[in-house]
DNA sequence: AAGATTTGGTTTATAAAATAAACCGATTTA
DNA sequence: TAAATCGGTTTATTTTATAAACCAAATCTT
């Protein structure tokens, strides 16, 4: 028989346990849209890891990236999916484990 | 002039934003020791994964460890700190900003 | 009692992640 | 026209997490 026992914490999210990825997601819950400029701005990222990042939430569909122009620069905008944002809603949730209400 | 903008986010003590460190201090914040075992079968963490991370939070002084014997059988038990307590404390109060209370 | 297994860990090696540095094409400024 | 800036991406480096290997002592198995 498996005595194995029971352990007490569900495992969180990798993709969003992770403070860039955290705040993106936390900026574009919040507000329709937001480019890279802002979110930038917002998060005190560097340009490099920022897009590195913005690449994996994208690669996992929690949010959508449009590339358009803006006249003629180049503009990058952002958008939480239903995907991204329930799967922010059950980070969140678990989290509650760890830290408590 | 410095018109460097505002960063929305609080840097998320690196320290406690890992999942296995985190589960081990919400344990220790409840309880007031716990060793070793408890905390493996607990978190279900390997025991070098989870020896590890216990020397980081130990070094750190976010809890204490003290070897014991258990009879023959060495018993290590961990308690957390007034330092580990209020890190915490501000950690959780951190991560409001990200997920909202 | 010899050998195998389990317990309670630590140490070391490997995989994954975050961060920084280098770069690119276009644009504006001097 | 050269230098600096903007909006990024790609690649390299560092850091971190995880897993695998190991160790000493104790306890079962035959």
């Amino acid at each position: 028989m498996d005595q194995s026992g029971n352990i007490a914490f569900k495992p969180l999210d990798p993709l969003l346990h992770s403070e860039l990825r955290l705040a993106v997601m936390s900026i574009l819950i919040t507000v329709t849209e937001a480019d890279f400029v802002y979110i930038r701005k917002q998060t005190g990222a560097t340009a490099g890891n920022l897009s590195v990042q913005v690449d994996k939430l994208s690669q996992a569909e929690y949010i959508e990236v449009e590339k358009t122009f803006n006249g003629k620069i180049p503009r990058t905008i952002c958008r939480i999916t239903e995907k991204g944002r329930s799967a922010f809603a059950e980070y969140v949730d678990t989290l509650r484990q760890y830290i408590g209400h």
